[in-house]
DNA sequence: TTAAAATCGGTACTAAAGTATGAATAGCGT
DNA sequence: ACGCTATTCATACTTTAGTACCGATTTTAA
């Protein structure tokens, strides 16, 4: 079925431009019989036919036109992330008076752990590691961890 | 100077073809002359000029078109090290793999946005952002937004 | 023209986070 | 000794986050 159907679509362009040209004949004479084309006039007939047909040329030249395949090589660059320079800002951390404790708590959830692992970390219940969050969020203005984390990597008082 | 080659260039074959038709007119009229074409010939004549004109066409936008090029990637993995700098790391975004969507979700969600406020900033059902966020902590594999946002400011692939 | 994604949305459920409040203990400075 | 803070832990509760399904389009790629 399909080879049926790609003979079809390789010659649909032939029968296309068959049924132009037969239309096309039948319109010049047409043409003829109607205004009945003086002798001095074949210039403007021939010119009319050239630039028909040279449109119609480069119709099908388009859809005939074959994709030429390139293959292209392209370098990928891949970055190694380096562990820059790990500079704290001791100056904001200072304004925010964290408690030690706070400030323990404050290093892990940082760096991106939950509160049962914090508290498994530091060896203390959960209960106390909620405490010591909520606390935490009082002293940084903030409402969630996500908000706390995102605030302390900004103030850089957190590696 | 490459501005008015590029116009010679552009111009070029619009030349050639009024040079090719004025060419063809002069051998028509001198064929005219010493055959006497009669008037019942016209048909061949046209057929002539129809076929000779098409096969210009075709020649014109063979010269004209543009070659279809099909671009065949080909990586070839080069290591560079990070020039330390606020920039974001493209390259270890891309290894993310992230859709357009998920990658605006995890802009907000890395500056401490719940899903509710990303929902209402992309104008979102909570559904549809809890759903983007999921898919987003497979692919960044990490567990929780909280691991997700130290991942994104440790590897720089947001702001 | 398929097949595979991406996009958007939903329900239902479990887990975790966050709040509020209370209470016990230890240390520290006046 | 007293007040104060820090630390620890608990209970009870509400809210949010997260998972696991599903379905319906739409876009993109092969």
């Amino acid at each position: 079925m399909t080879h049926l159907k790609d003979i079809f679509i390789k010659t649909r362009h032939i029968t296309v431009y068959g049924l132009i040209m037969a239309i096309f004949v039948f319109a010049l004479k047409w043409f003829q019989w109607k205004f009945l084309v003086l002798d001095n006039a074949t210039e403007i007939y021939a010119g009319l036919i050239a630039i028909c047909f040279t449109l119609l040329g480069i119709w099908v030249a388009t859809q005939l036109a074959k994709p030429k395949i390139e293959k292209v090589l392209v370098e990928k660059e891949v970055y190694v992330t380096l562990p820059a320079g790990i500079e704290i800002n001791e100056a904001e951390l200072k304004k925010l008076n964290l408690s030690g404790r706070e400030h323990d708590v404050l290093q892990l959830l940082t760096k991106g752990q939950s509160n049962t692992e914090i508290a498994g970390n530091l060896f203390l219940s959960l209960s106390t590691v909620k405490t010591h969050v909520s606390n935490l969020f009082v002293k940084m203005d903030v409402k969630s961890r996500a908000q706390a984390i995102e605030k302390a990597k900004r103030l850089k008082i957190t590696p």
